[in-house]
DNA sequence: GAAAAAAAATGATTTATATCAGCTTTGAAC
DNA sequence: GTTCAAAGCTGATATAAATCATTTTTTTTC
């Protein structure tokens, strides 16, 4: 269902120099290649969900992914969208507990798998790979302080604008392409306020929309909206 | 003003069992107890403020800190209380970014400091410690992600029990000793909303309030409320 | 120990946002 | 191309929580 035996090889992987894996050296990059699997994931398919054990990580050869947490009630928090070369969850595997959340692919995607024990062991040996995963913790670390702070702090409208403007980063040139629910669920509001909000931005000319898909015509709006006072 | 010159001994630090270096051979110990520093810090006194760059980490021997983020109008978000044997500000060293948060006391405190070229260097040649670091980095983030969850799906009510019974944890048999502005920045609310439902909670017999120390009385009934449906 | 300052508490009012209910459009499946 | 389910949208209403304005209590300072 989920495999593909088509073989990525990641000697020639052109997501591979945006990754932790980027200056891997020619051995290190065969060896890589070696060990890891590649499988092809449909839109809205599962990679790992919360309080499983990990059994090693994803890498994103291609498709995005959404990272999220569920709430009490059952509903989504996304707390990252991952982008083509990035790894996912790996920070579960150096606590040693369960996943705290879940990730599922938000298109038709490849995703290669390193198992946890081959990853650890690069991690011993690859001193740049640990670095880069620690400064990558770090940074994400960092990151959740500021969503946090804005969670807390920040009105849906502008938290909204904050959102369109990380979302116009990671879909780059092409038009934001999410369910209205799972914009919600990355704003942390109802869909329906979501769906209200949106229809403000665009009669206030900040994004122009075709069905779902958004593209953001105005970003310093945007971002005068998200930086400071929105009201 | 900040320093005192009385030096408090690695070898003999009664929170190391607690910390990162819990660990450390007796020659580690050693090394570390010469290259660190000690100093002693009065209440509502900063460590490092958002924006500056990082030139070590701080150990907490004594006292407890704040760590948290300002918001666009200025308004403190209370992302951690770090306590006795915890070490502070190392995430932003390994991203070589400049801190992304501030760091008061919140009370007096004995806290040693390891400049960055020396900590970073343990890092390399322990792998103990090195492990233990990312443990950390990674289980945090696991925390966030569920702070943010709470932040965005739960009432300030739910959120309000929750923050008590960790309160409870970091304060161990002594009452919560903070101030009610702390307190709802560490929420997400405002001052008078938390002081309001405080009343409540006393009211309901869930907690005991004397002048500004709260214990909490009734922990199952706030983990019910905490947990799930506290409408 | 009185005076001043800071923190805590209370009350009244407003408002942003959730919730509920119904309707419409879109895209998928046959 | 028609049918059906899911997603998107709109309107009405309720309410949790912010804000503003005072008052009271506690803590600090001289």
């Amino acid at each position: 269902m989920e495999k593909s035996h088509k073989h990525i090889h990641c000697e020639t992987c052109g997501v591979r120099n945006k990754s932790l894996f980027s200056d891997f050296s020619e051995e290190d990059v065969h060896n890589l290649d070696h060990v890891k699997s590649c499988n092809y994931y449909k839109k809205n398919q599962g990679l790992f969900i919360e309080g499983s054990i990990p059994r090693g990580v994803y890498c994103l050869n291609k498709g995005k992914v959404k990272v999220f947490a569920l709430g009490d009630e059952g509903k989504e928090q996304i707390i990252h969208i991952a982008n083509e070369g990035e790894i996912i969850g790996f920070r579960s595997m150096f606590s040693g507990e369960p996943y705290r959340v879940s990730a599922t692919t938000l298109e038709d995607a490849n995703i290669c798998f390193i198992h946890k024990d081959n990853f650890l062991n690069m991690i011993e040996t690859n001193p740049s790979l640990r670095n880069g995963v620690m400064r990558e913790l770090s940074k994400e670390l960092g990151d959740r302080a500021v969503l946090l702070t804005n969670m807390a702090q920040k009105s849906v409208r502008e938290r909204l604008a904050f959102t369109l403007l990380m979302l116009q980063d990671v879909y780059d040139k092409e038009p934001i392409n999410l369910s209205r629910e799972d914009m919600a669920n990355l704003v942390g509001t109802a869909t329906e306020t979501l769906i209200r909000l949106l229809k403000d931005f665009k009669e206030e000319k900040f994004i122009e929309v075709s069905t779902r898909k958004i593209e953001v015509v105005d970003r310093p709006a945007l971002l005068r909206l998200a930086g400071g006072n929105g009201h």
